[in-house]
DNA sequence: GCATTTGCCTAAAGCCTGTAGGAAACCTAC
DNA sequence: GTAGGTTTCCTACAGGCTTTAGGCAAATGC
């Protein structure tokens, strides 16, 4: 019988693609053997299991959400910066829901601190560069930034915004110059 | 054989006590039944399902949240009134992580205008109420608060954002100053 | 060409969901 | 208090997912 090809890279990138198809839940190992015309038992010498595969696809968002930023902020400070960073994680996390969601899987701290993770705390203080803050606002900002956009791209996923007629696009653009605004009088206070 | 009184308020308590002790993922059909000394199809005259009970975990969560903002909120205005919002909802989910885990749930657009969402942003607008904002602004600043705190209190309870030294409390309390100046501009720009 | 390694298979046990139909407990009302 | 009806929980079962164990065939290497 020919053999399908499988490896822990293709597993988990099918693993991705069936998130942002029909959500992390659907992720299973039954599922993503089915997407090789496998069964699934076959994928458990490539795979530690069901919870591997999500974990994978974390890490891979992980990875691509930082190098998407990464780009974005090349050679823009200010504001510019700012709407860089927070547009790329929302681009992302509407062209990759599933990689999104998977993205808040919690994470043991040993695969946490190996994860791209620590990159996009790092890439929140490139931000904040512009801005001229010191320790200890810089963390407070760092955290800040992390929960307005998360905060702000999760619930929209999750409602649309859609109970009003006030357009998402507009508020986003409202909180963007009200966040640039704040961290610039963030070095005065 | 004695009956267990089952009823689907019951059934949804306990589901909401389950959420909280081992995660929403725990909360199923056959974990509930257990709770209750009674096979898992006895459920299935009270309830419709698995899906049913998380999503009845949720519509409660929302129901208690609203409640507590609303209690917590009476007599208090402008920073006040702020602090007091985003701590009730902050509190709630130390208290209850798998009952504010389910309360972001997507809903059908049916059950969610039916569900306390809608008493959220009405409290959302009474905070706001101390900051004269008009109208679009007023909707973006809504949105605002919702996105902060939830991302707050959903990257806490993360990552309990222990990786630096600094206090999640002392960011709290900032990004609470932070907020409220910003409002306060608010009404200007 | 043969041995070894690797990859995918079948088999099977365990748990979960959800449906169907049965029997016991409860309620009502005579 | 007891007969009828209803409700509540039961057993049985079908189907799906997870994961382990052991086997045969394909690829690899000598």
């Amino acid at each position: 019988m020919a053999r399908a090809g499988l490896t822990p890279q293709r597993l988990v990138a099918a693993a991705a693609e069936l998130a942002d198809e029909a959500g992390l839940a659907q992720v299973t190992a039954s599922a993503v053997a089915r997407r090789f015309d496998v069964k699934a038992a076959s994928l458990y010498s490539h795979i530690g299991g069901t919870d591997d595969l999500r974990t994978g696809v974390a890490l891979l968002a992980l990875r691509e959400m930082a190098d998407r930023v990464a780009e974005a902020l090349a050679g823009r400070s200010g504001r510019d910066a700012l709407a860089a960073f927070a547009g790329a994680y929302r681009d992302y996390a509407r062209e990759h829901p599933g990689r999104y969601e998977a993205a808040r899987l919690p994470l043991d701290h040993e695969t946490a601190v190996a994860s791209a993770g620590v990159r996009h705390s790092q890439l929140a203080r490139a931000v904040l560069r512009g801005y001229d803050i010191a320790e200890p606002d810089q963390t407070h900002a760092v955290r800040l930034l992390g929960s307005v956009f998360h905060g702000y791209i999760s619930l929209e996923a999750a409602t649309g915004f859609s109970h009003t007629p006030v357009d998402s696009d507009a508020s986003w653009q409202w909180t963007l110059d009200r966040l640039d605004a704040l961290l610039r009088s963030g070095s005065i206070g």
